[in-house]
DNA sequence: CTGTTAGCGCGTTCAT
DNA sequence: ATGAACGCGCTAACAG
């Protein structure tokens, strides 16, 4: 049998008070005399009550200290020590974030986000998957603010923390030249987004600044989403006079490469973008960043908003750092 | 400047209607005339409007159509998948998914999952940290589907769905016993919580069908929270008589394992418990399972019991696979 | 320290 | 096809 829930009323009736009084006991306690406490809590517990939120932020009118954060690619790694960084930060505050997921898609972006905002949470945090964000314009308006993480909003203006692309792939680019490499191919896929075309702009920086030619040819199968990332790098390293080193745009790519590779004699140099969990061990040199910490910052800066919502946007970079540790620093095998 | 949020009764006036048909237009769009709600909707554009979430959840009594998910560790890949696997079932019936994390304590994980109660979700699937549910009794008594994955709730009367623990490490030790192995050591850390204990007791199991006496040497660094996993695996190669093959409780004991064998010319044999993303890379055997798989029949449970509530408890058990790589393929050294 | 009144924004009666 | 009034559960304001 489906009993009725039993609300705040219920408890005062039984506990003999009034509703007020007993809804005093679960947010003013100090103001309510230890006996009328107990009895409450007691009548409370007698009935499973539970309260509710809804009718709670309702009446305030929203929701302040809940946080949305809404992420798209459920799988990468990197998302969840984002997620953890923000945790972190938000546990300080006594903020509860709630995350929405969605499988990827624009409009499940837009569906979470508007559900997150329909609760009236004070501070939405995203990583955009959908290239335009203009759907939160109004919110941000109204005073919520908007925090993009790992790649600007489009067509909305907020605040955003993201990573030094262009210059960590410049200088992975520049690592490998001075290790005596000409012929250097940047695979990655997808690579219409945001954080690919400044990694790839870093990349061309490099190059250009050292007087290397770009070779279209390493360039014909970015962005070739019909093909695995083990067999992009197998097509590249198939070409005559290949890249002897490659430089991996992120996670999968990288360990797309890694298998690629793994019966070569004398396999290319290798830089991946993203650390993982096992790249030591596999030798692998990497661009780092501290994904906790774009995390944290987002959170940081939305606390912020919340206090002074008018101030103008500001977009934090945080630094990436090049870890060597053998696959980038293979000299070229010919 | 802050301006007030519009509400149904603004949209309305503006439109000229009563604020009930506005209200039709974003749930019953059915039964107004198509010029209404062209005049309803451009309103509503006009002045930002939003549905307010809690107020039309309030008068429904709950957010049937929101599902809550208490992830404790938020480092562990496994549980992503998991994630992923309730997400993508739960797209396909249009119920939202948000994701309440905790820093992995018994405390985070009641208050999280009071504060997903307490918004009245539809039903809640959660990952037990704690060693004691009976906090969500009374929510379960009240018709509110709670899914205990990867453990069995505790003091708790859910629906579970698990994996075949015992039998998986039963058969990676059996495994290794067909391999020649006799000194097995089985490292984990934790070991006191439920996956562990039913994993070593799979490896009892195949020790003792095999007549082979359990090395209580072995056992001492079970649950050893101070070391690292890294460390733990050196302790036991570095006994005397050490053993031969390691089962790894885990990803991170296996990863450890790995570092700590790394620049052993004979490394013992090595099985891991959860696959990995560079295990095939590394030749790693593990044990391994579909994470994914685990999160949809959760899913699918959670939704059956909105249904019927009454039904009495299930506990699902998902097979676990051997899959062979070369690790724990390796005969015993000595 | 405690009770009364009113209303947060919406949707469910009933009417028309 | 549309509208009026009431109430979901809770708390801010004001008593007392």
């Amino acid at each position: 049998m489906v009993q009725r829930r039993a609300t705040l009323a219920d408890v005062a009736r039984l506990a003999g008070v009034s509703s007020k009084t007993a809804s005093r006991v679960f947010s003013d306690k100090d103001k309510v005399s230890p006996a009328t406490i107990q009895a409450v809590l007691s009548a409370a517990q007698r009935l499973r009550f539970r309260p509710n939120a809804l009718a709670r932020n309702l009446r305030h009118g929203g929701a302040p200290h809940t946080f949305g954060f809404v992420m798209g690619e459920l799988e990468n790694p990197f998302y969840y020590a984002v997620a953890a960084g923000i945790q972190s930060t938000l546990d300080d505050h006594g903020i509860t974030l709630i995350v929405a997921t969605t499988s990827e898609s624009a409009e499940g972006e837009q569906r979470v986000a508007d559900e997150l905002l329909a609760q009236r949470v004070g501070a939405l945090l995203l990583i955009p998957v959908s290239d335009d964000q203009a759907y939160l314009q109004g919110e941000r308006q109204l005073g919520t603010p908007v925090i993009s993480i790992d790649r600007p909003a489009r067509n909305l203006i907020a605040d955003s923390v993201v990573l030094q692309n262009r210059e960590g792939a410049r200088q992975a680019t520049l690592s490998l030249i001075e290790h005596g490499h000409r012929r250097i191919a940047y695979a990655c896929n997808p690579a219409s987004v945001f954080t690919q075309k400044e990694r790839l702009a870093g990349y061309h920086d490099a190059l250009q600044g050292a007087g290397i030619p770009l070779d279209v040819r390493f360039e014909s199968l970015l962005d070739d989403l019909n093909r695995a990332p083990e067999e992009v790098i197998r097509k590249l390293l198939a070409m005559e006079a290949p890249p002897t080193a490659i430089i991996a745009g992120n996670n999968r790519m990288c360990i797309g490469a890694l298998r690629a590779m793994r019966e070569m004699v004398h396999p290319p140099a290798l830089i991946g973008f993203d650390d993982f969990n096992t790249a030591d061990i596999l030798d692998v040199t990497v661009v780092s960043y501290d994904a906790h910490e774009l995390g944290r910052r987002a959170a940081q800066l939305a606390i912020e908003r919340m206090v002074d919502s008018s101030a103008p946007p500001i977009q934090i970079e945080l630094p990436t750092y090049l870890i060597r540790r053998g696959s980038g620093e293979r000299p070229p095998t010919q």
